[in-house]
DNA sequence: TATTGTTATACTCTATAACTATA
DNA sequence: TATAGTTATAGAGTATAACAATA
């Protein structure tokens, strides 16, 4: 056999999502490389910044990951000193995540780099190709969410 | 705090795949249970299906996984006879994948259910919606490979 | 009682090096 | 020497149960 034929699963959506992810994904962790962040890093320290004094549990909501999961990113970008446990007023269970100046320094240089590198990825479409692909993720995402409304 | 910003992440397109990718990964999953199977036992399946006789190397090719990572997957499917290891004529060191009549008509009716499930996920989205996203996906998936040629 | 963060644990997916048997 | 399949191993991401401190 020389050519393998992948005709019943081209048919599906999915497929072709899981491999345009996989491309998106692959590019970002090496976009993300010099600065020592990973996807997960990234967005943890992308919603600190916007999001100054949020909480580890409401972190973990944003980013749709178990709070379990979330301890050892938190652990990582303050031993880094990129962000800080602060204490929240009034409620000695809780931290109140804040950036640092470097933190947010760093970040806003990720984000430049990352802008670039996805311009890359999107460079054979459109704005209208965008903004419709935009549209039809968020539409994907939500799917399941209506169907229970 | 009460309501927290993805403001900056949202400007990505990456962001926007990453969140509809895991909920079509999660349905999928869902869906598969039944059958017991995984994402990458399903597509394994499929395409020995598809192509029998096909070598696990070029079935690992296929899938864009790595030779050592497919061999668990194949044991699954053979111990569940759902496919069996041939020999290859000619090549006692290769073997050839084939589906059983049990793994075929397991496939079929996985094939049906997964169909029917993505179209739930696909509701909100027309014919030439469906279409462009299709598009726009695979010309994000072979963007870096075109800025080689 | 319930919640915040944490620890421990386990399972899946992925990636690499090294082995065996064949070619 | 090169290739097909395998083994062992390690890392990342994810999920659950259970705990201490606090509400």
């Amino acid at each position: 056999m020389t050519h393998v034929s992948d005709a019943t699963l081209r048919k599906f959506v999915g497929y072709h999502m899981k491999r345009a992810f996989n491309v998106v994904q692959a590019d970002l962790a090496k976009t993300l490389k010099p600065f020592d962040l990973r996807m997960l890093t990234y967005s943890a320290l992308v919603l600190i910044v916007d999001n100054p004094g949020m909480r580890q549990s409401q972190l973990a909501d944003a980013m749709d990951i178990e709070r379990p999961n979330l301890v050892m990113i938190i652990d990582e970008l303050e031993r880094r000193e990129l962000i800080v446990r602060d204490r929240v007023p009034n409620d000695r269970r809780a931290y109140a995540l804040k950036a640092t100046l470097q933190g947010s320094q760093l970040c806003d240089q990720a984000i430049k780099s990352v802008v670039a590198h996805e311009e890359q990825l999107l460079v054979a479409l459109d704005d209208d190709a965008r903004a419709n692909l935009v549209t039809a993720l968020k539409l994907i995402e939500t799917s399941l969410k209506r169907d229970t409304l």
